[in-house]
DNA sequence: CTGAAAGCGCTTACAG
DNA sequence: CTGAAAGCGCTTACAG
């Protein structure tokens, strides 16, 4: 590939010489516009084939800014100390919207709670009646999202799921984890790290688990390994709607007391300091513990040996990516990739310093 | 932050019309260029300030395109099937190089031999005759590679080293794993998956041991941690200066013949898979077996079960980076920061197919 | 169906 | 010490 000695590339500029018409015409071919006749649109698409001409993205780019401008809207969680982990993903979209605002780009903040379904259908609403360009979202109620997402169908909206997809369904682009093989790949560690006559807990600490899909598909996946592999330890469960400390560490002495032999303990969210915290005060520094997400607090807990692994999915690039994927398409047209699968990272006591969401 | 719901930010020429000079003047002022009065010059940094002025990006690159050419030289070892590894980090200049060709950089790619010091230092002088005003390379042998980081500190001309630093030098800027800790996290792994009365196999198979600075400074890692935890492992060698693989099994079997109860074999670098085909042939599954880098073989190996875990330190960014690292500087005068250090990731059989170098 | 011209926001000679 | 003008490579009305 050694044939671009030459100085630049050529442009639109010495495309339109060497076809003896102007710019304006040989814009027309390359965006495949109406109006412009066979033949000359042929003789600019041979030259343009010939030349192997790459359009100039900076100067497309900047050219852009004399139209105008695009609204995207992000429906997330409200953040706060409970739902701390979708700092990241608000992070990376504010990180994309600082790349991409001098282009004319407006994101419009769209926030539900967690813990009440109706929030969500609520904002759903304001959405649609927004009309944005552009719509960014993390579908934790599949009823109200799949409105969301058939609305925008109709209405020719480009939308991204991030985080979870919606179970059954089919979405024009996810960008997350493959929630199944993240579970699956717990129990790999788990079944690494504890003798084969152990018990094993999975924890699910969460007050809607029901409805939240990427839960349910961890714990499929963990337990998916565990019969793939014809593992015999004993899986038990510990369900807590209440996920507030005291809740949590009630539950947990409880189970404590009455299994012996337990090796390790899976918590299927971010959740797992609190478990942290119970072990830690019962000096049970005999049990694996693993679980979900680069928080503060896991992550201090990590550090004190309290948790052994950590799984995180780069929370902040599937923010930062669903932005730019949505403003892709919008400005150049770029097709949307279906699926993008995030990595799903194993961060431990030794790696953690280095991790970069 | 809603302040900026205004239509764009300002830029030069709102900032000339304010200040009632030209935008000549204004930039000036920007970039800190001589001949412009006192006055002149704090009235228009108040303006900037006031405004919170941020240049676009976008059209300082396209107008830089007036500028001429950035001629950079790469220096690597030659990528055979043996240093396959080195595909990654080539490939990662290659994209960086894609994406800045059109602002007119081009990279001259110099190659050496791994296992002959003196090819690298042909190349040196080479680099050195050819005057690029950036320099990306790996310090394989240290003492002609400070000899080219003192010319070019003399020179004035910016370097980066990646995947390895030279031991006890001060560098300019490095790209690249801190491979202490990252032997350090091997013996975690280690640790965790095996029982502590097993022996435990530090595997180096390379030609060129002793100078190969990452290597050893994995093996001290690695060898800490045991420290540090005062765990009682025995802790084996195994040296081969043969790299192929009829040499490194016959290595293999006199010790594991000879040596009862080996429960983990810690390979300091990719040729994780010879030792991979040596224990599938020997039906040796009950060994953990650990080692470094995403290659073809390796995964290969950590699919079939052959290899537990592999440790790989993103070499594919790191040539990207570092390529870029020395475009920013170059053009936009951007401060390169000392030291990068990669994410230190562990990829297993299931979660490999999601990850990204 | 086609083209001339202005503009995106910045940088760079060049002239004074 | 300062400014007017051209240019980077593309896009977009507008005129014909």
């Amino acid at each position: 590939m050694k044939k671009n000695n030459a100085k630049a590339a050529a442009g639109v500029k010495e495309i339109a010489r060497l076809a003896q018409v102007s710019i304006a015409t040989v814009d027309r071919v390359i965006h495949n516009r109406e109006g412009v006749s066979e033949k000359t649109k042929t003789k600019i698409q041979a030259i343009i084939d010939k030349l192997g001409y790459q359009p100039n993205v900076l100067a497309q780019r900047l050219a852009l800014a004399t139209r105008g401008t695009i609204n995207l809207a992000v429906l997330l969680p409200v953040i706060s100390p409970e739902t701390e982990f979708w700092q990241a993903p608000r992070d990376g979209i504010t990180k994309a919207e600082s790349e991409i605002k001098q282009y004319g780009v407006n994101i419009h903040y769209f926030y539900f709670d967690q813990n009440d379904e109706s929030t969500f259908e609520k904002q759903v609403k304001k959405i649609i009646r927004f009309k944005p360009q552009g719509i960014l979202f993390t579908p934790t109620f599949p009823d109200p999202a799949v409105q969301l997402t058939e609305h925008s169908k109709k209405a020719g909206i480009p939308y991204v799921l991030i985080n979870t997809d919606i179970p059954g369904y089919d979405a024009m682009c996810y960008i997350g984890p493959e929630s199944f093989h993240s579970g699956y790949l717990a129990a790999q560690l788990v079944h690494y790290c504890t003798a084969r006559d152990k018990k094993i807990v999975i924890a699910k600490i969460a007050r809607e688990i029901s409805t939240n899909y990427a839960i349910l598909r961890k714990e499929e996946g963990f337990r998916a390994y565990f019969k793939d592999r014809k593992l015999e330890n004993p899986l038990l469960t510990l369900d807590s709607k209440d996920t507030e400390y005291a809740g949590v560490s009630r539950k947990l002495a409880k189970l404590i007391k009455q299994e012996q032999n337990i090796g390790a303990i899976f918590v299927t969210n971010s959740r797992v300091s609190l478990v942290a915290r119970y072990l830690e005060a019962a000096g049970r520094t005999d049990i694996i513990l693993l679980g979900y997400d680069f928080t503060t607090d896991n992550v201090q807990h990590l550090k004190a040996d309290n948790i052994d692994f950590l799984i995180c999915e780069k929370p902040q690039e599937q923010g930062y990516r669903g932005i730019m994927t949505l403003f892709q398409h919008l400005v150049y047209s770029n097709v949307i990739e279906k699926n993008y699968l995030m990595p799903i990272d194993i961060i431990t006591r030794e790696n953690y310093l280095f991790y970069r969401n």
